[in-house]
DNA sequence: TTGTAAGCGTTATCAC
DNA sequence: GTGATAACGCTTACAA
């Protein structure tokens, strides 16, 4: 009934050994056509089906890779795994996914379980308080491919797929100076994450190539939410004097304030330009579009995918350590194009 | 270096056998306490960490369960999979992930080799074109548990976790009625899925409750995306005369169809009211955000995972079978409400 | 309290 | 071309 067939049912009722049924199986040259199409016609009868348990189990390659992510029901992260999965499910590797709620404590639970599962990769994204890397070293020392998309660590070992983040930052607010701003305030995430302080830092050139103060006032550190953006715009427009744009680290960011401005009865982009990073869905239904750096989250995950594979291939030779780089897209939208 | 330390590995080290390792860690009450100590700490001197795959393959559980979609990065999907992931962590099960693309063939596909990799479980949501159901059988004759969410098939012996579409169809169209409006469209999608065909239904029904004709040139079927609704929307407003209320069954039908609306210079609400369905996060965010039907897809994630789990207590036992529905919730918001 | 041995379902290595 | 057997890493009767 609820039973499922070996290939020590389908020997005995041919009346010859698994080993046998296994080789015709899997097409071995060694068994000859007979026995192979017999075999093949029962185990379908039987409906035999292939464990993959057992198979990785002896062959010690579970078919399995595991993906971590802060939340999985985030866009940006969602379609990342999209892409891991459309690369991965060609080559017969299925995707465990697990969230870490950007905790360091589940992101440590997590990878300790994945590796219990004998995953045989693992591509991740940090969580914010992401800390130690004990736990990436435990990875690779057991020789299971590591790879970073996004938020990335540095270890000895791991590879990484990431867009550029200075460059998105730097572009993003090269363009609100063309636009003629010359107060440009940041609102900026956690910067003990490496993309967060890259798109700090791009922003932080482009003022500096283009002559412009740098005010610690125009910086706001906030979460990633909606409301953040609200509050970091309130207190922004509160100074005198105000700053003439906003580029955001996030696109959740840029919408809160965006609301909290137009609430005002300020205009974007006349009197506020606004610029976001992520490229959301949501910021090009808008009304008033938003713009936005894009970070081609599907590509990233194929990529992440494919360096993944590459690793294996290499598996027992020199570990090259792969650190690819996307370069992002500015969306240039109705929220910061002026008409000049 | 790479290799895996094994209970094996750590009985020689002190002269016991691999049984009593096994014991030790299990926490056995038939073994000493000495011993007991001594084995986890040199377990744990020994990095040693249970091979799930050994366990599994012995114990006929590999506590990994499949989930289906469509599409993962869709956002109503990704955040039924985070209600599972997170009610099924902390039991200690993984979530495998796949897509079918919404179509049949990878959908009959995916779930054979799931099977084959011996999940303990299949949630799932069907593809829009899925056809027969002799892959669902198989699932169910292998005694594993079979849970449709949302978009389900009535198949003996398997449960179910969806919302009353036929009133969230329903409270969608007599809410536009209380608006005034008389002339109801409904931007249909493929009626093979009861979703779809439900929500029309209720629609259908409030019209009829309301003494409204049923007008069959203001049914239009489209596919799920945002140019279908700017067209369909072109197509309704050129009719003599055309309607003053559209019900879409789905966001992104509602708001291409509010878009192209607006680009002609037509008022929403005044002229023609708007209610989309599934409460996409960008319905909120729009500067005139977009009323819609919340399916709370959190819960209904978290729902499918409570009754695979209660499945799984009923092994053996004779099988019951569970059809949840949820109550859809109307969030009213600018596109259909007028200051009456 | 601990050891012995079988078994989960495969495949690989020998033989014959 | 096919059969026997060991092995992957773990748990669990059954013995001792």
């Amino acid at each position: 009934m609820g039973k499922k067939t070996t290939i020590y049912d389908i020997a005995k009722k041919l009346n010859i050994t698994a080993a046998t049924v296994s080789r015709a199986l899997n097409d071995n040259p060694r068994v000859s056509q007979a026995t192979k199409e017999l075999v093949v016609k029962t185990a379908a009868e039987m409906n035999y089906e292939q464990n993959r348990l057992a198979l990785a189990l002896k062959s010690g390659k579970s078919m399995n890779v595991g993906v971590i992510v802060p939340y999985i029901n985030r866009n940006f992260f969602s379609t990342i795994i999209r892409g891991i999965e459309e690369e991965l499910y060609p080559m017969g590797y299925h995707v465990i996914i697990c969230q870490t709620h950007d905790e360091a404590k589940r992101e440590k639970e997590t990878v300790q379980n994945l590796l219990n599962a004998q995953v045989d990769g693992i591509l991740m994204s940090l969580a914010t308080d992401s800390e130690g890397e004990e736990h990436f070293k435990q990875v690779l020392k057991k020789n299971v491919p590591l790879i970073f998309f996004d938020r990335k660590k540095n270890v000895v070992g791991a590879s990484s797929v990431c867009i550029d983040d200075f460059l998105g930052g730097f572009e993003a607010t090269q363009h609100l100076i063309e636009q003629g701003c010359k107060r440009i305030a940041h609102l900026a995430l956690n910067r003990s994450l490496d993309v967060y302080k890259n798109r700090f830092e791009g922003y932080r050139k482009a003022l500096k190539k283009n002559g412009l103060e740098f005010n610690e006032q125009y910086i706001i550190e906030l979460e990633s939410d909606f409301e953040a953006g609200k509050e970091a715009a309130e207190k922004l427009m509160k100074l005198d004097p105000p700053p003439d744009a906003i580029f955001s680290a996030t696109d959740h960011g840029a919408l809160g304030a965006i609301k909290y401005i137009k609430s005002k009865g300020v205009k974007i982009p006349d009197q506020v330009c606004v610029v976001g990073f992520s490229n959301e869905p949501f910021t090009q239904f808008m009304e008033q579009s938003i713009s936005s750096v894009d970070q081609s989250p599907l590509e990233m995950g194929k990529k992440a995918a494919r360096v993944f594979l590459e690793q294996l291939e290499q598996k027992g030779k020199e570990k090259i350590v792969k650190e690819v780089v996307l370069t992002p897209k500015l969306e240039i939208r109705q929220s910061s194009l002026r008409n000049i």
